[in-house]
DNA sequence: TTGTGTTGTAACTATCTTTGTTACAATTAG
DNA sequence: CTAATTGTAACAAAGATAGTTACAACACAA
C-alpha cells in the first residue's frame, strides 16, 4: 500500500502558498486550479494543516498563509499532519497470533522492536528534509525553465 | 495508510517454518493455527515468497521450507516479496498538477528526489535487518519464558 | 490404482480508505 | 445587504485488504 497522495498535494498547496503570496489571493479554488483537484480536497488537507499549526486559514475573506517559518516547517510535520497513522505505526501487524504457540505469543515483541527502527529511520530521513528545502528547489527548476 | 499485515505474517510464517521445521510438517493448515488466519491467506503469502526465492513449498504431500540461508534473508527481500507496491513507489503522487502553473509543472521534479531519499532510507535500514536476527531474539524470547 | 491429504487458485463478500462530488450553513469584507 | 469564501456533512465510486468456500491438480502411501 502506498501512501496518500494527501502528502504530496500538501507539499504542493505549501509550495504555492509561498510562491504566490505577493501576486494571488490563496483560495482553495486558486489551489485546486494548480494541483487540479476538487476545491474540497484543498479545504481538508489545509484544515489538517492548520491543526497541525503550519497554515493559517481566513474564514469568510479567503486566503491561506503559512505559519511558520519555511525552515521550521519539516517533511515530518506535514507528513503527521495529513496522513492518518494508526497509533502512529507504520506497519499494521496480523490481530491476533496464536497465544499457545511459543511463535505466535512472542513475535510481536522480537519483530516490534525491527518495525520501530525502520519506521524510525523513515521518520529521521523526513524530519531532515525542510519546506524551504523543496520550495527552493522549485523554484529554482522554475528559473531554469527560461 | 498503513503497511499490510502481509509483512508481519510473512515474518511470522518463516520464524514458524524455522522454529518447527524438525517437528511438524509446515502445512498451511499448521501455519494457520499459530498465525490464527484463513489457511488460503497463509498459502497466498506462501506463493509470494516462493516467487521471491524465499520458500520452497511442496505441492501434494505438502510443506513449506526456507529455500536460503536465514542471514541471507533481508526484511526488505520479505517486504519487496509481500508488497504489491506500485512501480516500487512508497508515495502516491497526485497525478494531474497544472503544466499551465509553473508550481504544478515543476514540483513533481522537485519533491521526487526527497521522496526517494525517503524510500531509500526505510529499505537501507529495512535490508539491515536479516531474518536471522527476528528468530533468533524470538527464541531468546521463549527460552526467557521458563 | 485408489484414497487421503495438501496445494494452487478462482470466485465471491465485507469492510475500509482514498478520492471525488454536491450542497449548504457560517463567516467576513466591502 | 451582497458576494465570496470557508468548514463540513453527506454521499458515491474505486481500489485494497482480509476473509471465506469450493474445487481441480498433485503427490504419496497403502
Amino acid at each position: 500500500m502506498q501512501i496518500s497522495s494527501r502528502l504530496t498535494i500538501a507539499v504542493h498547496i505549501l509550495d504555492c502558498i509561498d510562491t504566490f503570496k505577493d501576486s494571488y489571493k490563496l483560495t482553495s479554488d486558486f489551489l485546486a486550479g494548480s494541483v487540479n483537484v476538487n476545491p474540497v480536497i484543498i479545504r481538508r488537507i489545509l484544515q489538517q494543516l492548520k491543526a497541525a499549526g503550519i497554515v493559517n486559514v481566513a474564514r469568510g475573506s479567503g486566503g491561506a498563509e503559512i505559519a511558520k517559518p519555511l525552515d521550521k516547517i519539516t517533511l515530518l510535520d506535514i507528513y503527521n499532519a495529513v496522513e492518518c497513522i494508526d497509533n502512529g505505526e507504520l506497519f499494521h501487524f496480523h490481530e491476533n497470533p496464536n497465544p499457545n504457540c511459543p511463535v505466535g505469543r512472542n513475535i510481536h515483541n522480537a519483530l516490534d522492536k525491527k518495525l520501530e527502527l525502520v519506521q524510525k529511520a523513515m521518520e529521521e530521513e523526513m524530519k531532515s528534509i525542510t519546506l524551504a528545502e523543496i520550495i527552493s528547489d522549485t523554484q529554482k527548476l522554475i528559473r531554469e525553465e527560461n
